[in-house]
DNA sequence: TTACTATATGAGTATATAGTCATATAACCC
DNA sequence: GGGTTATATGACTATATACTCATATAGTAA
């Protein structure tokens, strides 16, 4: 059985994947792989409004996966471990394994 | 701006992202590692409903992330890509990240 | 056949989350 | 000071998700 210390430690693992489970969260991981970025710029670029992006953003503070500063008007927002990066490769793996079975299933057919 | 093309990339990731973002689904994936389980044991080892254990298991095969096979009465699950492992070794890393985060704030009071 | 077990699923409820709009706050410029 | 801009947040609605209970299905065993 799950003891209670595996329990809390799955919780806290779960709260910072459900952080990247959105696809707007994940343009705007991927956006910020190419550096820093201000609220503005972000929301044009996932194509939403800002007060959206920034609660996403916060979330992603919150979970510890990005960290953000004030200069001047704007908000700068970066990523603080650039190891979520190599999450993405995982599920790309997934998803590529998923497009392999598709085309199995389509020569046995 | 966003593409439509990477858009659909985003979206198909942040279904395999969802999969695991829950705590129940974590702890699911960590048993496995010790090797394919039937829905009955797992239920057990997680302290839930088997009714909701197995919706769980559907939707994270569903995502690419589980298979099973029927072995009598039995349905048994398998880590389908042992990369999603690496995965939660990146989490982990955000989580001590946070922790050695909040050390730095305490040192500072 | 009947009884039993493991799993899946429909229907319902409760809760969580995303998104929108309006408003508040903070920093800037004049 | 007043006006403007960037961001954050409260309040609301709409939607999605988790969970439970009851029931259906499929296999096993007598």
């Amino acid at each position: 059985m799950l003891d209670a210390k595996k329990q809390l430690l799955f919780d806290r693992q779960a709260e910072v994947v459900k952080a990247v489970a959105h696809p707007l969260r994940i343009a705007i991981v991927n956006y910020l792989r190419d550096g820093e970025q201000c609220v503005c710029d972000i929301a044009e670029y996932v194509d939403s409004e800002r007060s959206n992006v920034s609660r996403h953003l916060s979330v992603m503070v919150a979970a510890g996966i990005l960290e953000s500063r004030k200069e001047g008007l704007k908000v700068i927002y970066t990523l603080k471990t650039p190891c979520i990066l190599k999450f993405f490769e995982c599920i790309t793996e997934v998803l590529r394994q998923q497009i392999e079975d598709s085309e199995e299933l389509l020569k046995a057919m």
